[in-house]
RNA sequence: CGGGGUGUGGCGCAGUCCGGUUUAGCGCGCCUGCUUUGGGAGCAGGAAGUCGGAGGUUCGAAUCCUCUCACCCCGACCA
């Protein structure tokens, strides 16, 4: 390829650019902000879409489809809610060539549409929960976008939950937040860190905001989910109430919960080098490339013919694979290309390992090669190597993290690791917003969250900045 | 919204300061042919741009002037 990844040490930025533009995940769109998912980075969502789907379909949630605009007058309903997110959002004034009574808005989360239709549904306690997903697209008018990480247009899935009792909600509310590390990390092999936001970071109309955390290779952090805790917030603004079994009428509680596309750029972010795209094999579409070498004609059709018994094996375990007879291109730069594009193995075939009867195996995470693989053995060979790269990403990525996480007490200190090494910074916060506030002010960093992990939180000590009485350490980061 | 930058074949750029041998050039890519093929092939031939847009100055504008549009990068805001 004529165009180079730009090495991460040299610009973190524009290699993550590099990567996305060369593996063909996405491409600029004539709209500023808003990007062209291309077929390799969609393949990525789909993967990651149908994981998901069946993970909340196992924890009783259905899929349902509401609609992208909101009138205006159901926005502004719940007043944190509309002051959060009016500033961001795009507004339809004109329809059939008319300026509309009502102006609609295109929505930047579902919370207000789904409320107002579960007031209709929702009677008695009997018609409760309600479990309800749906996979759609959101509009937010940023400022600043960057493919995947912050794009004006973006794909996610938000869950919006109804239930007759706090206790349920907040359940769900955790549940699906494990839902969310689960994924995180057998699929994308991303190391998270569970944890609650402040009252500052939080989602707004939320009583609460759970979220996972992890960090990116720049060191900087990335949320990668959340879940939120909606109390009788959205039921008390749309008016969604129920007898409950003693006959009293009762508002509704309420969770939300969401991941995006932005977990494609956690992907990119987490496992990728100055070679290319790094995927984690389970979210791989295609797990293996066969690239057959040969030097004549005749060799090509023996070359090809020997491909046959390895995509058999490859069928034989279900290993989806791609077989690369391009004539076009010499095997070096279809290693490259393959490489760039993050496919977890590919298997190279010529004449030297026809004599042995055998292949040779790449795995692009260590990008180390395996020879003599006998050929009858190659797909149980894949099977195991694709497991094993999946692990290898994940432990890679949790052994950075650690190495990059530091406890820290003293100011001056906090504000030298922020500067020099970066990473997660654990440290003591007495739980004020002024604090909080001024620390952000003074390096940037924030609470990315108050982590749940006991060991993380550690015991009790002095807030960084006011020494006043800490309950334990939460997670200071730059972010995304 | 503030600061910086860029718009020239599909992509990346040179040319712009000092208008005129520029028939607008180079690299990559693309097409054809031959030789190649175990780490991003070589040679030969070929197709493709009217210089972001509008207006102006001039005998003459990619180049000067005015206006305008768009995108990118850095900040404040955010999944």
């Amino acid at each position: 390829m004529a165009q180079k990844i730009t090495p991460r040490d040299k610009d973190y930025s524009r290699w993550y650019t590099d990567i996305v533009l060369n593996a063909k995940l996405a491409d600029y769109s004539p709209v500023k902000g808003c990007m062209i998912i291309r077929p390799n980075g969609y393949a990525i969502w789909e993967k990651m879409q149908a994981a998901l789907d069946k993970m909340f379909k196992d924890t009783g949630h259905e899929n349902a489809y509401f609609p992208i605009m909101i009138p205006e007058s159901f926005m502004k309903k719940e007043a944190e809610h509309v002051e959060g997110f009016a500033p961001e959002c795009a507004i339809v004034t004109i329809g059939g060539g008319k300026t509309l009574e009502e102006r609609l808005y295109l929505r930047p989360t579902s919370e207000t549409i789904i409320w107002s239709t579960y007031a209709k549904w929702i009677q008695s306690y009997r018609d409760l929960p309600i479990l309800i997903n749906q996979w759609a697209n959101i509009i937010r008018w940023e400022m600043r976008t960057r493919l995947f990480l912050r794009t004006t247009e973006f794909l996610w899935q938000e869950g919006h939950t109804a239930h007759s009792n706090a206790a349920e909600a907040e359940e769900e509310t955790m549940r699906m937040l494990d839902v969310y590390e689960t994924f995180a990390e057998e699929f994308i092999a991303l190391p998270v860190i569970k944890g609650k936001k402040t009252e500052a970071e939080k989602f707004a109309g939320a009583i609460y905001t759970v979220c996972i955390e992890a960090m990116m290779q720049d060191k900087k952090a990335l949320q990668s989910g959340t879940s939120h805790y909606l109390g009788q917030n959205f039921a008390k603004a749309f008016d969604v109430n129920f007898l409950n079994s003693k006959g009293e009428r009762e508002f509704a509680y309420a969770s939300s919960w969401g991941v995006s596309t932005r977990l494609i750029g956690a992907l990119i972010m987490a496992h990728s080098d100055d070679r290319g795209l790094v995927l984690p094999p389970k979210l791989a579409a295609t797990k293996v490339v066969i690239v057959p070498i040969w030097k004549s004609d005749e060799e090509k059709a023996t070359v090809l013919k020997y491909c046959e018994a390895i995509t058999l094996s490859l069928k034989d375990k279900v290993i989806p694979f791609k077989l690369d007879d391009r004539d076009q291109f010499k095997p070096g730069y279809k290693f490259s290309d393959w490489e760039m594009q993050g496919i977890p193995v590919r298997i190279e075939v010529g004449p030297k390992d026809i004599a042995k009867n055998a292949v040779v195996l790449f795995r692009r995470d260590t990008m180390k090669k395996e020879f003599d693989i006998p050929v009858e053995s190659v797909g149980e060979k894949v099977s195991e190597l694709l497991d094993l790269i999946q692990k290898n990403l994940f432990d890679r990525a949790l052994k950075f993290r650690k190495e990059n996480t530091f406890e820290v007490d003293d100011y001056e200190k906090f504000k030298e690791t922020v500067d020099g090494p970066g990473g997660f910074i654990l440290s003591h916060w007495c739980g004020s917003p002024e604090c909080e506030t001024k620390i952000k002010k003074d390096t940037k960093a924030t609470i990315r969250c108050i982590p749940f992990d006991e060991e993380l939180r550690g015991s009790k000590g002095k807030c960084l900045v006011c020494d006043k009485e800490s309950e334990g350490r939460v997670v200071f980061s730059k972010a995304y």
